[in-house]
DNA sequence: CGTCTTTGACCTGCGC
DNA sequence: GCGCAGGTCAAAGACG
């Protein structure tokens, strides 16, 4: 483990504001917002120097040129089809339908998967090496992706999973570099980048990639994680109530069973928590 | 000795 | 086709 960059993760967890910048649609690429586009969610986002447009609620051209070639802003439409349940809309919480559904991108038999490789874990290499398998032409296929943004004098945050670094790049227009993790379960195609943000630096941007197929290795000493673990668990199929500290969300709650709209109604509360959280956070 | 990080090389996608 | 930037691989070294 790298305790080195985890000394303090009980202050980490409990101070942190996380929030989510919203979904992107995979089919025109556009950068959707989560939120509305409210004056006062407009204002926090400036800060960043993203600016929404009033009406449409969708970023700039020039923010979205500015942005896209860094980060995912939540949530993109899987080209399997893992999220054809999430509705087109702008407001939708895109990851809620994914949750409902058993693992669907995880567990697909598509050998096209792009991360269908060895995870590295025992130091063995893949069998045949995907990017060979995958035909010329052929493109590269994206799991569902989540972005956080969450301030933190840490660069790799706590989530409960256990993460093998295999890569670090510099990456243009930031002097961060990002690096990039893989989930150290064998069975698990699940990745994560994480980067500062280069317009304010104690900001940490965080991208998750793909699925859990297991649990977590455990929580961290006090028990308590930070909101970017609480949405890195939305994305597996085996969600725990210690993520939502604070929130009352039962076990059951979380299985497929669960009316859609209910479900909805837990993560804008939780979202509407952590954009408030944002707010005191930007005060200071 | 097993696990993990580092880092240069290589691959891939995309815009021009 | 070429160049650039993002993403991944894998050997080497560090660390507990």
């Amino acid at each position: 483990m790298d305790d080195k960059e985890r000394s303090d993760p009980g202050t980490c967890f409990t101070t942190d504001s996380s929030w989510t910048l919203g979904d992107r649609d995979a089919a025109d690429e556009s950068v959707n917002f989560l939120f509305g586009g409210s004056d006062r969610e407009s204002s926090i986002l400036s800060q960043f120097g993203w600016n929404l447009h009033p009406e449409t609620s969708s970023f700039s051209d020039h923010d979205r040129s500015d942005l896209a070639g860094n980060i995912s802003y939540g949530l993109t439409e899987s080209s399997t089809g893992a999220l054809q349940q999430a509705a087109p809309t702008t407001t939708n919480l895109a990851g809620s339908a994914d949750v409902s559904t058993p693992n669907p991108s995880v567990s697909s038999s598509s050998s096209e998967d792009p991360t269908e490789k060895s995870t590295g874990s025992g130091g063995k290499p893949p069998e045949i090496p995907s990017k060979l398998v995958r035909k010329k032409g052929q493109k590269r296929i994206r799991q569902p992706r989540f972005a956080f943004m969450t301030k933190s004098e840490v660069d790799h945050l706590e989530d409960g999973y256990r993460w093998r670094k295999y890569g670090q790049k510099a990456v243009k227009n930031s002097p961060f570099p990002r690096s990039y993790y893989r989930c150290t379960n064998s069975k698990c195609t699940v990745k994560k980048r994480v980067e500062r943000s280069s317009e304010d630096s104690t900001v940490v941007i965080t991208t998750y990639e793909g699925q859990h197929c297991h649990h977590t290795v455990g929580f961290p000493r006090g028990g308590v994680l930070n909101h970017e673990a609480a949405f890195a668990g939305h994305l597996s199929t085996a969600i725990s109530p210690y993520y939502y500290p604070g929130i009352h969300m039962p076990q059951e709650s979380l299985t497929p069973a669960i009316d859609e709209r209910q479900k909805t109604a837990m993560e804008l509360t939780l979202i509407k928590r952590t954009l408030t959280m944002m707010r005191f956070s930007s005060r200071k």
